[in-house]
DNA sequence: TAACACCTGTTC
DNA sequence: GAACAGGTGTTA
C-alpha cells in the first residue's frame, strides 16, 4: 500500500508465476470515504460497515469501501500516475524550501487557496491548510507570490511538521472520520485555528476569525498572521 | 479563475 | 429550513 498526495494506492496481482497481472487500486476517500479490511470469513467487520459501496474479495481478505456521501472514487490503474495528482508530495525529497519558493512565485491566488491545489502541492486539505498558515504566521489572504524567502522557509517547515504530527495521531476527526482500524483521529486536540472561530489564539489571545475563500472556510488569527 | 454540482448527514 | 461539512471534476 502506498500513498501519493491524497490517493491511496494498493498493489494487486493475480495469475501464476509465469504470467502475473499487476494493477493498482487507486482510492480517493474524498470527504467521507473509508476503507475497511477484514480477514476472509470474518463477518463482524462487514456487519458494521454502513454505507458500503464496494466489496473486493482478495486472497485471504475482504476489502470494503464505505462512503456516506458517495464522493469517493476507486480506479483500477496500470500505474499510480494515472490516478495521482501531478503536484509534489509534501514529503517528497524533491520538495526543498527553494523548490517551494519557485512554485509559489507563479501563484496569483491567495496562499490558502493555492495550498489546496493538488496540481502544485499534493496532499493538503482544508484543515491543514489553515493550520499550516497559522504555524507559519502567514495571513491566508496573501497572494502566493508575495511570500518572501523567510516566510517560504517557515511555510516549508510547518508543512512537514504538522503533517507528520497529524499522521502520528491518525488525522483529525470531527464527526465521522475513522481510519481502516476504526480509530478516530486524535489530532483534533492540537488544532490551533480550524473550527475555533471566536476562541482565543494560543499565541496572542486574539479571537480566531473565520473567512470564506472559494466557498470554503478559512480560520486564522488576525493579529499574529501577518499581511 | 470561480461558481456549481455531486450526495447525505449534522448543526444552527 | 437553511447553512455547513474533511474534496474535486465540470462548466461558464
Amino acid at each position: 500500500v502506498q500513498r501519493v498526495g491524497k490517493v491511496v494506492a494498493i498493489e494487486l496481482q493475480r495469475g501464476t508465476a509465469r504470467s502475473i497481472e499487476r494493477r493498482w487500486l487507486c482510492v480517493h476517500l474524498r470527504m467521507t470515504g473509508r476503507l475497511l479490511c477484514s480477514p476472509a470469513g470474518e463477518a463482524s467487520v462487514e456487519r458494521k460497515a454502513r454505507y458500503l459501496r464496494a466489496r473486493l474479495e482478495l486472497d485471504g481478505a475482504v476489502l470494503l469501501f464505505c462512503d456516506l456521501r458517495r464522493f469517493g472514487t476507486l480506479r483500477l490503474c496500470r500505474s499510480i500516475d494515472e490516478a495521482a495528482p501531478t503536484g509534489l508530495d509534501p514529503f517528497s525529497p524533491e520538495l526543498t524550501s527553494q523548490r517551494l519558493g519557485a512554485l509559489l512565485r507563479n501563484g496569483k491566488q491567495a496562499i490558502k487557496v493555492w495550498l489546496l491545489r493538488q496540481d502544485r502541492l499534493a496532499g493538503l486539505g482544508n484543515i491543514y491548510a489553515s493550520e499550516v498558515l497559522f504555524a507559519a504566521r502567514i495571513d491566508p489572504r496573501r497572494p502566493a507570490s508575495s511570500l518572501d524567502r523567510t516566510e517560504v522557509g517557515r511555510l516549508y517547515r510547518a508543512l512537514r511538521r504538522i503533517l507528520n504530527k497529524a499522521i502520528q495521531h491518525c488525522g483529525t476527526t470531527f464527526s465521522d472520520f475513522q481510519d481502516s482500524r476504526g480509530e478516530i483521529g486524535g489530532y483534533r486536540r492540537f488544532l490551533k485555528v480550524y473550527k475555533r472561530e471566536g476562541m482565543p489564539c494560543a499565541r496572542c489571545g486574539e479571537r480566531i476569525q473565520r473567512l470564506v475563500q472559494q466557498q470554503r472556510s478559512t480560520f486564522y488569527c488576525p493579529s499574529c498572521q501577518t499581511l
